[in-house]
Parts: C-alpha cells; sequence; structure tokens
DNA sequence: GTTGGAATTGAACGAGCGTTCGAAAGACCG
DNA sequence: CGGTCTTTCGAACGCTCGTTCAATTCCAAC
C-alpha cells in the first residue's frame, strides 16, 4: 500500500501548490497553474490528487497535523501554565514562521472547503481550540480570575497569531523567538495581569 | 453631476454585494449571482459599476473611509493616550461589529485588488496604521518604554481586531463594548504593564 | 525481449465566467 | 404627442475553468 516515490511526488506537489494558493489565492489559481508550478502535466496532477478541492484539503490536513503533533510534544510533561502557553504560542508561530506559505493557505483560505472534508478540518480546529482554552482555565486557577471572558481571550490570541501572515517577514530582523515572546507577553499581561519578566520565558521551546 | 438616485440605488448595489461576497468570497461570487442578489438585471449592474474589481473597490473604500472617518471624530480634542488609544479600537470594533460583511470583504479581500485601485486602498491602510503607531509612541512617552516592539504590538493588536470575523457573532452573548474592553485590557497590559479598571474606559467612544 | 502495472500525457468536453452592445422601456419637459 | 436623456435588459461573445480518458511511455521482473 505504502509507496514512498509517490509520496514524495505527493510531497513536491503539495508544497509547491501551497506556494501558488499562498500568493494568488485558491480560487484564482488554475490547475493549469498548479501543474505548470510542480513540472507536471496538467493530467497528470489528477493522477495524485482527485480534486483541486482535496489538493486543498490535503495542504491544510498535513499542516495542521503537524502544527498539533508538535504542540502535543512541546506540551508533554510540562505542568506550569505560564510555560504551557508559551510553548503554545511558540510552537504555534515557530511553525507558522517556518511554513508561511502552507499556514497562509490553512488561516485565510479556511472557508473554501466544503462538505466533509471542511468538516475533518474544522475538527481538528475545534481539537486545538480547546487545549488552549484549557491552558487558559489552568492560568486562571493558578493566577486568579482573569480580566476578560475566556473565549474571547483565546480568539483574540489566535487572531494576534494567525494574522502574522498578513504581515511578518520571516527574513526580516524580528525573529520568531522575538515573536513569540512578544505575543505571550501581550497576552498574559492583559489576561492575568502578570508583567512577564525576561527570565521566566524559556529560551526555546524544544525539550 | 451629484445624483441622489444613482447614489442610492449604487449603496444598495453595494451592499448586497458585501453580503454576498462575505459569503461565498469574491473569486467565488459570479456578476449573475450579484445580480441576483441585488434585484438588477446583469447588465443592469454594469450601468452602475465598471466591472467586478471596481465594485469590490468601491465597497472596500467607502468602509474604509467610514472607519477613518469616526476614528478622527473619535480622536478629536482627546489627549489622553490611554483614552485615546481605547476610542480607537472601540471605533474599529463597533464599526466592524455593526458592518461585519463589509469587514469581511475588506479584511479578507485585501489581496483580491490590483493596480491603482490596491494601492488607492494600501495608502489607507498605512495612513490608519500611522494613527496607531503614533498612539503607541504617546503611550511609551507617558507610561514608560514598552516591553515589545512597536510594529509587532501594532499588528498583533490588528490581528486581534480583524480576526474577529472568524468567529464574532454580533447578536451573540458579547456585546461591542465588552468585546472593546477586552481587545484593550488585553494590549494595554501586555504592553505597558497597565492593569486597567472598570472606571478608566470610557462607556461608549460617543463624545 | 516480452509482459504488466505504474506513471504520464495531449486533447477534448461541457459549463460557467466577465463583459459588451443594441435595443427597449421609463421619466421628464415642451 | 414628440423628443431626449437616463435606466434597464436579453442575448451573445470569447475565454478559461475543472475534469476526463484513451493512448502512450517508463521500468522492473521474468
Amino acid at each position: 500500500m505504502a509507496n514512498p516515490m509517490r509520496d514524495q511526488k505527493l510531497d513536491t506537489l503539495l508544497s509547491s501548490a501551497a506556494r501558488v494558493f499562498a500568493q494568488h489565492g485558491y480560487h484564482q489559481t488554475s490547475m493549469r497553474d498548479l501543474a505548470r508550478a510542480s513540472g507536471i502535466s496538467l493530467a497528470g496532477v489528477y493522477y495524485y490528487v482527485r480534486s483541486k478541492e482535496e489538493l486543498l484539503y490535503l495542504i491544510q490536513r498535513r499542516n495542521f497535523e503537524a502544527v498539533i503533533a508538535g504542540m502535543r510534544r512541546a506540551l508533554a510533561g510540562v505542568t506550569n501554565p505560564v510555560e504551557r502557553l508559551y510553548r503554545f504560542v511558540d510552537n504555534h508561530l515557530d511553525y507558522f514562521a517556518t511554513h508561511m506559505a502552507e499556514m497562509k493557505v490553512l488561516s485565510h483560505e479556511a472557508g473554501a472547503l466544503t462538505g466533509d472534508l471542511l468538516q475533518t478540518v474544522n475538527d481538528m480546529k475545534r481539537e486545538y481550540t480547546r487545549v488552549l482554552m484549557d491552558i487558559l482555565a489552568e492560568l486562571e486557577a493558578s493566577h486568579g480570575p482573569a480580566h476578560l471572558n475566556r473565549r474571547v481571550a483565546a480568539y483574540s490570541l489566535f487572531g494576534m497569531m494567525n494574522w502574522i501572515y498578513n504581515w511578518y517577514d520571516p527574513l526580516g530582523d524580528v525573529g520568531v523567538e522575538l515573536l513569540s515572546q512578544s505575543v505571550c507577553r501581550l497576552f498574559l499581561g492583559g489576561y492575568v495581569g502578570l508583567p512577564v519578566p525576561e527570565s521566566s520565558l524559556p529560551q526555546s521551546a524544544a525539550g
């Protein structure tokens, strides 16, 4: 069943498609554009993918799965709510910054899927959101009641993080670590009134 | 030159178009969809608008102009940086919440314009962003150095605000005032370490 | 060198797209 | 009523779209 050669070609197809989707948008991009960008013939694309929508779906699912897997790894064994939040944010932004095209497609083309494909991705989003909401609950338990509605806080944080494809340049002078720390500080300071000192934030989410 | 009857019809065309664009996306929507939604014939649409792109442009420009005008009004005569920030945020979110469809189109279809039309809208965005950046500078002057990069802070705030079309329900149990106060508190607490008490936030941005 | 499945393709299909245009209908004034 | 300017529209044009399919090429196994 497994076919490594085919999987590898599918991978390059998906990543070159993500690049074109990110640049011109999903609906603006034609299958002919994707064929040209990936070096396959138009009909050849359909050997690897059932439809244009499945192509978008595979991009979204693969990358979201990677984000979630990284998040689980980053949170494993960590109990301090502040550090858990930091690791959640850092994992999200780190993956975002190193996969800008794919994540722009995931963030911006959320509404382009339909039916079961949309359902599956939305389920992953619900699972992911739930983890953040739980961290917020832990934060409140350890640092007193929050200054604002938990759901509003969670989506505000997602807003900060998911908006970065509109302005952030991974090659610019703001590194990912600075970005993560900034967003964390912004959020923690306002959410539970925590002035976050440099030292309390880990240098990296690894480990 | 001025033709009130024509302007009014154009208005209803723009707002019904915004509704359809917001629901299905700009590129997904056909001119036939717009004709059907506005009750005009397909050819009739072109009597009011030069092209589909100009239609999008007019929606974006009109509403952005309204946001900027409201912001100028809200800031006029106010010197306290904290209150200026609150009014900036409140104006933005209030307009957003009362014009969800139009603002979703403005936020989500930013990249669909090209050439001069794109340029004009981008110029307005630059002007708008500059006002926020200036408020942040005032904040730093009066409340000590910020805890993070000013540009990162500004775009994080825009992220919180512009992301709301992805989750916020104006008819739900979270009112606009609560939303504005939440976002302000989140931002101010993290940006300059300001714990914002209830009383220091105005009840409304009017006046 | 033949076989057989995997991989690839050129060419075509039907549908829908944005836009145009000449003509019809309506509104206002003499 | 007749004339003129604004508004509306049915019908069509040329084009691009996502998708299909029969035919071909590739390549490892015998």
